[in-house]
DNA sequence: CCTACTCTCATTTTT
DNA sequence: TGAGAGTAGG
């Protein structure tokens, strides 16, 4: 017997085993999912399948990369030739080998949602379309739509104003993406989905080369992805998907629990494992949970089983508001720590909105309880990051018009918008790309003018970028030039304010460039191209300047939890409105998907789940909403919760002498006293 | 080109 | 309430 079917339970050998046809794994949380995955490509490899023809598919670098370590530890080199991927690296590594195949020009390329807004806003600011629209909502109908391989021209009919105007702009948004040569994250699927469609003779090769397919996460799929799916593993049928119908939260992001409620239909004969023993949670935790989700109707029927002790009931607090509920946190925090009995990381604060981290910050910054945020602001997304990745593209695909408006005139140069216009006028009526105009400064401004001297100087200083940043030669010199060609550190002085706003902004140049140290340090093929895609396909946590893991607590939104798991965990603002949240309640025109109650019951669940001993629930008799209190009322969720398997502490009903003497310490510590 | 003001809008965010 | 975008005027 191969060694990886030892220490599994029954069901989870029997998805280990299961090696052959199509196989659903239900796995609820905490019954150990990635050990399941690990563990079957270990089996398949020790059963003589080549890793080549093993394709495990994730939908985070994160998960990938966490899987590839763990199938590493087991199996040491073999696992390498298996193919450990995200959806979306997968799509471009299928471009760009049969691009390579049929020596046609590889995608250059990857808009991010950014610069997809960027198409958007360009286009409406052209044909000076009527101003006010959302242009996210546009974005995520086009998204759909694109998602449903439909071409401009052949979206449904409507009366909606925003798939009208969506409608309008989708054929221009098309046009501009070709001639920037650029590609979206959803072309990343549905183009190499296409291409095997078309194409039975490359449907065949990659079909060959991937014998075994496994997918992560199924219940997060989305149409198009289930059709590559089907392209590669439809013929031979060895489609392994691992997923909790209860666990899939992103059905606003386009991802269609359907697909992981009809597997069997979509493939017949499908053999269906539940994995419900549960690992994580005590008894009284997944109590809690399996009521809340069972009131959801449309679900494969399965209910957790707990493998622990029952554990201490799980808590429900009242507080009057809001700020009262963040100081209840920071303060139940403080005790358990301050006993000894947890530790900061063992504790994760979880809310649905992050609205709600902003009360929980400044409590626990005056109670000094150290914390880390998941998620947020990104540091890509500082302006001074955007701006240098900016550059980096402009010279890696000239046709990209988009970057090089952004840099244009940034730091400023004498390029104004008049300029540009200029410029752009030529250039459509030439028939050229704007960069090319710039070579023609002098006939298209006149000649020895200020602005024409202007753009020719920034023209060659792209040249010189592009040479040293094309030849493959060393990338982070090149990338110093830049800053320093730029006088960057001059210019941010300049228009920094204080002293602190120019530390922190020279302190991303500085980690920018380190990034990119660190890229060709590790990357086997460092070049400008594998950088930027790198940049665009992966998950910026990672390549994000590391904070310590030191003993934090972490604050978290319910979506960014999913995976996680903490000892105690708080989950608050359970009311209506926040969870299940208002604009599941009430939608509004702009939205294009209309979330259902089904999705936020199943962030609750989500939420309940990510707890191992202790689940801390809490709700707010009224909150402060746009600057004014509103009465609240809890959260439909806390219905399905039997109130004997509930302690509810309402303290807005009992200011005993325990909770004054604590509201005086809280006061004290605020004070300083 | 920059700054200071006004206006608007307010979920979730794997790639 | 408060952050970020947009705009007018210096």
């Amino acid at each position: 017997m191969s060694r990886w079917l030892t220490d599994l339970n029954q069901q989870q050998r029997q998805a280990v085993e299961t090696v052959e046809g199509p196989l659903l794994v239900l796995a609820g949380a905490g019954s150990g999912k990635t050990r399941v995955i690990t563990h079957r490509i270990a089996h398949l490899l020790e059963l003589g399948v080549a890793g080549e023809s093993i394709l495990a598919m994730t939908f985070t670098n994160k998960a990938a990369n966490e899987m590839r370590e763990r199938l590493a530890s087991m199996v040491g080199s073999r696992a390498n030739p298996v193919t450990l991927s995200t959806f979306h690296s997968l799509g471009l590594l299928m471009l760009r080998e049969e691009a390579r195949r049929s020596r046609r020009r590889q995608p250059f390329t990857i808009f991010d949602t950014g610069d997809q807004l960027g198409v958007l806003r360009e286009i409406t600011r052209q044909r000076r379309l009527e101003q006010g629209y959302d242009l996210g909502a546009i974005l995520t109908r086009i998204s759909n739509w694109k998602n449903s391989f439909m071409a401009p021209g052949e979206t449904p009919p409507s009366d909606d104003p925003y798939d009208l105007a969506a409608a309008e702009l989708f054929g221009r948004y098309a046009e501009l993406m070709h001639a920037y040569r650029a590609v979206d994250f959803d072309d990343l699927i549905c183009e190499p989905t296409r291409m095997l469609e078309r194409d039975e003779g490359c449907r065949r090769r990659w079909a060959e080369r991937f014998r075994y397919v496994l997918v992560d996460e199924y219940q997060d799929t989305n149409p198009a992805q289930l059709r590559l799916l089907f392209s590669i593993a439809g013929e031979h049928r060895n489609l392994a998907v691992v997923g909790d119908d209860d666990q899939s939260i992103y059905g606003w992001r386009g991802a269609d629990v359907r697909n992981i409620l009809r597997f069997e239909q979509d493939f017949p004969q499908a053999k269906v494992i539940y994995l419900m023993r549960n690992y994580r949670s005590v008894g009284t935790v997944l109590d809690a949970a399996n009521r809340v989700i069972a009131q959801n109707t449309e679900r494969h029927p399965k209910r957790l089983q707990a493998s622990r002790g029952a554990g201490p009931r799980v808590r429900l607090t009242i507080t009057s508001d809001g700020e009262l509920e963040a100081a209840h946190v920071a303060r139940t925090i403080r005790e358990m720590v301050d006993t000894g009995r947890r530790r900061y990381a063992d504790i994760a604060v979880l809310y649905r909105s992050n609205i709600l981290a902003r009360d929980l910050e400044t409590e626990m910054r005056t109670s000094r309880i150290p914390y880390r945020m998941v998620g947020g602001t990104s540091y890509y997304d500082r302006k001074e990051v955007k701006d240098l990745v900016a550059y980096l593209k402009l010279a890696a695909n000239p046709r990209d018009e988009l970057s090089l408006r952004r840099v244009i005139n940034n730091p400023p140069r004498g390029i104004g918008p008049k300029t540009v216009e200029q410029l752009t006028a030529w250039a459509e009526e030439h028939g050229v790309g704007l960069y090319e105009a710039l070579d023609h400064a002098e006939e298209i401004i006149g000649p020895g003018e200020r602005r024409a001297l202007a753009v020719r100087s920034f023209k060659e200083l792209m040249e010189r970028t592009t040479r040293r940043m094309s030849q493959r030669s060393d990338l982070p010199a090149a990338t110093e030039e830049l800053v320093s060609e730029l006088n960057l550190q001059e210019e941010l002085r300049r228009s920094s304010e204080s002293d602190k706003v120019l530390q922190r902004r020279w302190g991303f140049v500085i980690q920018f460039q380190q990034s990119v140290e660190r890229f060709c340090e590790r990357s086997d093929k460092p070049t400008l191209r594998e950088y930027l895609t790198q940049l665009a396909l992966l998950d910026m946590a990672t390549e994000r300047p590391e904070e310590a893991p030191d003993n934090q607590v972490t604050l978290c939104t319910l979506h960014g939890s999913k995976g996680l798991e903490f000892p105690v965990v708080f989950l608050i603002g359970l009311e209506e409105g926040l969870l299940p949240h208002d604009r599941t309640l009430n939608p509004q025109a702009t939205d294009a998907v209309i979330g259902d109650i089904a999705e936020e019951r199943r962030l609750c669940y989500v939420g309940m789940t990510r707890a191992m001993d202790e689940l801390l629930l809490s709700r707010a008799k009224a909150r402060r909403v746009r600057g004014r209190l509103q009465e609240r009322t809890p959260s439909r969720f806390l219905e399905a919760i039997p109130a004997e398997s509930l302690d509810v502490d309402d303290q807005t009903l009992t200011a005993s002498a325990d909770d004054v003497s604590s509201m005086m310490d809280d006061l004290r510590s605020k004070l300083g006293w």
